[in-house]
DNA sequence: TCCTTATGTGAATCTGATTTCACATTAGCT
DNA sequence: AGCTAATGTGAAATCAGATTCACATAAGGA
């Protein structure tokens, strides 16, 4: 296997995806330096020329997380300007975010997160509670605009937002794959739309 | 401090709650047999007297807590006979499970889940699943008496309680506490109450 | 009470992973 | 082309935690 030099930006973005990928192969376990330098044909140590060692990788990775889901977000923003639709398109990228990216809910639920750092998993908490507000931030224009019911607190319906989702991506993983993603994203949506613009 | 022999049966009992509480406990990272031993003042050769290995000692607690689960529904079942007050019974006790257990979703979200052992996974998933069968049929039956409207799929209202339930503990793990746990359970309550009974 | 066996112990071992280090190579600048 | 700093390597040091084992002890039945 030919390993070329690359230059640090350029293999740090490497090293993260590489780190995904394997978090998203449901057979990884846990992340090991040793498998991610593997996926990149490198030798674990070179690992270290990029990262000050396996924490500030982990905190790399998290940041990216953070990046899709946000871009995630604008893209659904730039669909569209209904605030119902915009849900909907969550919901609908969101489906996919879990088939394509299981790295996602396995790096949220991850010991890396709940393990001795304090100060990584309020982090977390605050990617968590910013993506929260941002779909929060969508219904609250949804409502000024009239398209979605006053009377639901916009709060509320992002954390049943994150209710559908949440849910989804830990059974569709814990059945590896067996459970049916799309129908309960279907069902969900067809309460979640009843409950935020009926009356 | 005094250690005395101890039937292997209640040792195993033991050990399985020095576990859970452990893992309750915010500032464990993940569950080493170690701890689980100072925490019953025994020598970590201690507990191979009653498990053959970690991974049995890690059944036996998945056991627990499948027993934990059931439990808690029984009593509800027998508290009410109203499915939509049973539901609600089921969401206050949860949100108490949440505090106290903090284990529970520390290890269902946990890497030895995750990890090397399908059978694990599947294990879990069976118990989840149970667990929203369960309440899928306390549905079902007020449907049948006329509590809960016919055209809410009895499924999907199940998945819509797990998902009130599920994001609420990781928030309100990941906050430390500091997520508003009972608002978050009765704002959710009222819509379901809206969904399930309303049309 | 005596014996047998289950339970407990501490030290040693095994395992698997991260990390360090001295050395090699390549990229890219002048 | 030649130099230098950045990147990569393999072997070794380190670390943490699970597990084993030979030995100790106490519980409970005969």
């Amino acid at each position: 296997m030919r390993t070329e030099k690359m230059p640090t930006d350029i293999r740090k973005e490497q090293i993260v995806e590489a780190a995904l990928a394997i978090l998203s192969d449901n057979a990884a376990p846990k992340l090991k330096m040793t498998d991610v330098a593997r996926q990149l044909g490198l030798a674990p140590s070179a690992l270290y020329r990029h990262f000050k060692n396996r924490d500030a990788m982990l905190s790399a990775i998290l940041e990216h997380i953070r990046t899709m889901l946000h871009t995630n977000l604008e893209k659904v923003r730039q669909q569209t300007d209904n605030a119902v639709e915009r849900l909907h398109a969550m919901l609908v990228r969101h489906g996919r975010l879990i088939r394509e990216q299981q790295a996602i809910p396995r790096i949220v639920f991850s010991d890396e997160i709940w393990g001795q750092k304090k100060e990584r998993r309020q982090r977390m908490y605050r990617i968590v509670t910013g993506y929260l507000a941002e779909i929060e931030a969508i219904v609250v224009e949804g409502q000024a605009k009239g398209e979605i019911r006053m009377d639901v607190e916009a709060r509320v319906v992002a954390k049943i937002f994150f209710g559908i989702v949440q849910p989804a991506a830990l059974l569709w993983h814990m059945s590896e794959g067996d459970f049916d993603l799309e129908g309960h994203i279907n069902d969900a949506w067809t309460l979640l739309l009843e409950m935020v613009v009926r009356r």
